[in-house]
DNA sequence: TTCTAAGCCAATCACCGAACTCACT
DNA sequence: AGTGAGTTCGGTGATTGGCTTAGAA
């Protein structure tokens, strides 16, 4: 008697035109929106158990109840963080949220242990490609060797 | 593994980080610019803002499972539960924006402050 | 701009957060709210109906485990094997809605 | 004690990243 | 010039459930 119903999952809640619930929504205006996936809300579980695993014993288990809720609260760490530093870019007359807006939103909500590793990491990722794309120009481009203007090593 | 040395470690990591490999990382990069995209005022994202998060989403999972350990620990399990992550998330306040999405009341185990 | 705040709610007791997260909290939770009628109230059993029928297709060894698909032959394998809390100060009140 | 539920295994396929084009600055 | 949003495409790791028993109750 296992139902056959479960094979769509959140269309259905689209196809079926019931009566949702009759709490106090007053605010939405109209319902102009597909409905979002757990794939389109939230990082995979997999990653997410791979990652709650480093800080945990060998012989340590987790729950699956904990599992879904850290999942919940990283995608609230990534809108919490994204929120400040969009604001930020928005005020500065700026279309592109960079990676220095989010340093300043992890700083100014008090995210102040973030900012120094990250800071390092973004430096380092820059880096990285700026060295890259200088190296692949000047393969490319060798023609003169007279120039080396372009050529800045910068290493530690 | 203590909670003290988890953020110099973290900052002694990085600074080991020789090339920043954007290829393999641990989370996907298109969904965590997808959850950026999510907030309507999010217009245009830069490449490196989605790589920032994939380190700062390591980092935030680990403390805060970190900080939930010691609660089942606590409680003498050897099972981290829900509970536990409710309690981590009570007891500091840079957690306190996740006060919506895990509720104090969860907190079943009474704690013996009241 | 100050928050209008609902004092005298029944037992809701005001809620002191974090004073650098607190305005974020409160646009937070109207971004969310806006979101709300797109989320689906219970989490599915599985993501993919065609990921479902693949586990459910599979080989399986004695202990439920995946088996490895060319090996149908079942006779032979059997394996054994502190506390802080929130700046009095800085403290800023939140309620629950 | 009772009995719920987490880990274990690996094959498919949805999705991620790379490579483009186009628009904008 | 440089950089990001939209495609498209191919390669690949996240997804996935039955049974055992750790361990929550």
């Amino acid at each position: 008697m296992s139902n056959s119903e479960d094979s769509q999952q959140y269309i259905s809640d689209i196809l079926v035109k019931e009566e949702d619930e009759a709490s106090g929504d007053e605010s939405d205006k109209q319902d102009h929106g597909i409905m979002l996936r757990e794939q389109d809300r939230f990082l995979p579980i997999c990653n997410i158990i791979k990652i709650m695993k480093v800080p945990v014993p060998q012989n340590g288990k987790i729950a699956k109840d904990a599992r879904e809720c850290i999942q919940e609260c990283v995608s609230e760490f990534i809108s919490f963080i994204s929120s400040e530093a969009i604001e930020r870019s928005v005020a500065e007359n700026r279309k592109t949220v960079n990676g220095d807006d989010l340093l300043v939103a992890f700083s100014n909500l008090g995210f102040d242990n973030y900012v120094e590793p990250l800071s390092v990491y973004l430096q380092k990722y820059r880096e990285s490609n700026k060295s890259d794309r200088n190296l692949f120009l000047d393969t490319n481009f060798i023609q003169n060797e007279d120039s080396a203007t372009t050529n800045d090593n910068v290493k530690q | 593994p203590t909670i003290d040395n988890f953020w110099p470690n973290i900052l002694q990591e990085v600074n080991g980080i020789g090339q920043v490999d954007a290829k393999h990382q641990v989370l996907p990069l298109a969904r965590i610019k997808k959850i950026m995209k999510l907030d309507e005022n999010a217009k245009m994202i830069a490449g490196e803002a989605p790589l920032l998060f994939a380190k700062a989403c390591e980092y935030f999972i680990q403390e805060l499972t970190m900080r939930a350990w010691v609660h089942t620990e606590e409680s003498r399990r050897r099972t981290l539960q829900r509970s536990d992550i409710a309690q981590a998330i009570a007891n500091y306040d840079q957690f306190d924006f996740l006060i919506d999405i895990v509720p104090r009341e969860e907190i079943k185990p009474s704690p013996s402050s009241s | 701009s100050e928050d209008e705040n609902s004092k005298g709610e029944a037992d809701e007791e005001p809620l002191y957060v974090n004073a650098k997260q607190y305005k974020r909290i409160l646009i937070r939770r109207q971004a969310r709210a806006k979101l709300e009628s797109r989320i689906p109230k219970e989490r599915c059993k599985y993501l993919h109906e065609s990921r479902h029928r693949h586990a459910m297709n599979r080989a399986r060894g004695e202990g439920g485990r995946f088996h490895s698909a060319q090996e149908k032959g079942d006779s032979s394998g059997l394996d054994g094997g502190g506390s802080l809390q929130m700046a009095p100060s800085g403290g800023a009140t939140l309620s629950r809605g």
